[in-house]
DNA sequence: GTTCTAGAAC
DNA sequence: GTTCTAGAAC
């Protein structure tokens, strides 16, 4: 297929590159899900998850490192994002995806894209490290597990809302941005002025 | 991965 | 009638 070889394509291009080193470098996401989101691929051609082994340990280092120097570089705060691998990628090459979790973006569409970063569909870098590290390989999810964490309920990852639909998630995670407190269902009860505190007149004047 | 669109859901 | 989802793409 054609369009799976898009990223190896995209790294061509020096243009294409935020950031690069003589290991990894990193792109924007051509449709990005959130209001940042970057890709980080080493230049090696490996194809995906499935090909890491513990030999792969120290790349995985660097790609993580670049991870973190395109947030700095765009000025953004790392405790924003969400760093990891998809557990059922579509494009080839390894890429660590690098994501705020505003969600925000006309390119989020699908329940497909929300639950693949937002289910065990993402694999965080530290799980998958971690991982690694222990069993030497990348197992794939079974496909009934796919298929359950695909079906999942569009539930939102900054509050206990759970949406009916991907437009009104939307409209839900633009209220998160203007105000990153919860959002309640329904709306807050009206109470009484507060009585402000009695205070006696001073006695004398100061 | 996206685009397109039929028909399901509302 | 319009919105939304989900499957085909030669």
């Amino acid at each position: 297929m054609s369009w799976s070889n898009g990223l190896v394509k995209e790294i061509l291009k020096p243009e294409s590159l935020i950031i690069s080193s003589e290991i990894a470098v990193v792109i924007a996401d051509k449709f990005p899900k959130a209001r940042h989101h970057y890709l980080v691929l080493p230049l090696a051609d490996i194809p995906s998850i499935f090909h890491l082994n513990r030999s792969h340990l120290p790349l995985l280092e660097e790609l993580h490192l670049l991870a973190r120097n395109v947030v700095e570089v765009k000025g953004v705060h790392w405790q924003d994002f969400s760093v990891g691998f998809h557990a059922e990628p579509s494009m080839q090459r390894l890429h660590l995806h690098v994501i705020s979790r505003d969600f925000v973006s006309p390119s989020l569409k699908t329940k497909k894209h929300w639950n693949s970063f937002n289910t065990e569909l993402f694999v965080p870098y530290t799980q998958l490290y971690a991982q690694l590290e222990k069993e030497n390989t990348i197992a794939r999810l079974p496909k009934s597990l796919k298929d359950e964490l695909l079906a999942k309920p569009l539930i939102c990852n900054q509050c206990e809302f759970v949406a009916k639909n991907l437009p009104t998630l939307k409209e839900h995670l633009v209220g998160h941005l203007l105000d990153p407190n919860p959002i309640r269902n329904e709306p807050p009860v009206t109470t009484r002025e507060p009585v402000p505190p009695h205070r006696e007149p001073r006695s004398q004047p100061c």
